[in-house]
RNA sequence: UCCCGCUUAGCUCAGCUGGUUAGAGCAUCUGACUGUUAAUCAGAGGGUCCGCAGUUCAAGUCUGCGAGUGGGAGCCA
């Protein structure tokens, strides 16, 4: 534990003196008394200062203090009922580093463009704290989940030489004169991993260039991908549903419910994720969906309002397999059953969250996957050494691929997944 | 890329059918107040009404173009 006080282990100071170096979040008073809200990262406390205490000089100098001041405050901490922590501050001195006026981000309202433009700076409000420590809960989920799991965390290229599906846009760089592009997929190079390791995983950054400026669209957005080597579809889909299951839960325990409850979250559905999910085709979704009259055109892809439809009939994510092949990357399996379907998977998350994790069984034959390549009009040079994995111990093997922002703005119940990340990169915006 | 909305004080917004000097709350500054929780009360300062062009006796208000921004579609995680 740490041994320095901090707000967040202020109950083992009770009664004693320490000083709290911090930020002023807040302050209302009077001209005898004054209430200081000092923040210092790790919470906000409510101090009490007193003229009778400080004195004259110093009492003044403290109603002059404007907010997001630099202060150190010594004093004795004291549980009291009329603080909305529990605890307080009784003040017994102030060091002022640096006494700001005109910080642009006032307790009142604001507009989104407004917030962002000052990113930098609103990340110190309780909101944004509570989203950006619901992600870090994520991704330490993340990380134990796999990491407890024999998982080897093999790290993809950012760098790379050609689109590793050929279908989304990519970011182009001038690499020492020769195009490059940044990643929008580990997953090619997980293939490598998990044959050469069994189960690997990479969880980094990655890009893409489409022009999607939606709620639920980044440019830049951070991906976690096992890939499992002897597996088909149905261990990814079990895998999938655990690995969900897991980092629900561990946000719900290891401290998520306070933040959540900033946030104003219903933990309801959160506490819903629990085995089995529902598991259907994308035939039976598409005879369910004709149902609730939004027929889907044959062998097309879900549009939004079929995945907000679907996931509205279930307390909990689905799993929904078996695509059309047509609408599904070049390295994903067909169905040995029926080859115009292929066995991906896409789990959507209820609540009208949408597709958070997208999944498969890659294609292990060298012949099936030459095939695919050249239809879909993919430099076959570019994937020799992929088609390799195919010519030197080829088995069954897949994984997914799991968006950390939308599972962060699912978790927390946001509108808009811009606010799950420190510094958004969108269509739109590339500052601060 | 397509469709729809918005742009007025530092921030959030109001501003009627085009009509005299542009409105509020918060923030800022000054003052009052001994337990405040977005504290309250009194006062003050603060405007290129997004830009350009047009219609009109008259444009924050109407029209066109452009920019910015928000939402949706497609595509995806």
């Amino acid at each position: 534990m740490s041994n320095k006080p901090n707000i967040a282990n202020i109950a083992q100071y009770v009664d004693q003196e320490i000083t709290l170096n911090g930020w002023l979040y807040n302050l209302r008073g009077s001209n005898k008394i004054a209430f200081p809200q000092l923040r210092d990262g790790s919470g906000i406390i409510q101090c009490v200062a007193k003229k009778s205490v400080l004195g004259d000089e110093a009492f003044a100098e403290l109603r002059r203090l404007g907010q997001e001041s630099a202060l150190s405050i010594t004093g004795t901490i004291h549980v009291d009922e009329r603080a909305k922590s529990g605890f307080e501050m009784q003040v017994a001195g102030i060091k002022v580093h640096q006494n700001v006026s005109g910080y642009p981000i006032s307790p009142k309202e604001h507009g989104p463009a407004f917030l962002h433009d000052n990113r930098h700076l609103w990340m110190r409000s309780k909101r944004q704290h509570a989203i950006l420590k619901v992600r870090h809960l994520c991704i330490r989920a993340i990380r134990d989940y796999f990491d407890e799991r024999d998982f080897l965390l093999l790290d993809s290229p950012i760098f790379t030489p050609n689109p590793c599906e050929g279908t989304s846009t990519l970011f182009e760089t001038d690499y020492f004169g020769q195009p490059a592009y940044l990643s929008q997929s580990g997953q090619l190079y997980q293939e490598a991993g998990a044959m050469a390791f069994g189960k690997t995983y990479t969880f980094g950054p990655t890009f893409r260039a489409e022009k999607s400026s939606t709620r639920r669209h980044l440019t830049e957005f951070w991906m976690v991908e096992p890939e499992l080597a002897y597996a088909d579809i149905d261990d990814v889909m079990d895998l999938a549903e655990d690995f969900m299951v897991e980092v629900v839960r561990y946000v719900l325990e290891r401290g998520g419910r306070e933040h959540l409850a900033v946030l104003e979250r219903d933990v309801g559905p959160l506490e819903n994720v629990q085995k089995p999910f529902p598991r259907m085709t994308y035939d039976e979704a598409c005879a369910q969906l004709a149902k609730l009259d939004q027929p889907v055109d044959p062998d097309s892809d879900f549009g939004a309002p079929h995945e907000t439809k679907l996931t509205q009939q279930y307390d909990r994510p689905i799993m929904v397999h078996r695509y059309p092949t047509a609408v599904k990357a070049f390295y994903m399996k067909e169905d040995p059953e029926n080859p115009a379907r292929a066995l991906g998977m896409d789990m959507l998350a209820p609540e009208g969250y949408g597709e958070i994790i997208g999944s498969g069984q890659r294609e292990d034959s060298e012949d099936i996957l030459v095939r695919k390549i050249a239809e879909h009009g993919l430099n076959r040079e570019h994937f020799e050494w992929y088609l390799d994995l195919r010519r030197y111990g080829s088995v069954p093997h897949g994984g997914f691929g799991l968006g950390l922002e939308r599972l962060v703005a699912w978790v927390c119940g946001l509108q808009h997944i811009r606010e799950t990340v420190p510094f958004p990169r969108m269509m739109d915006r590339l500052r601060p």
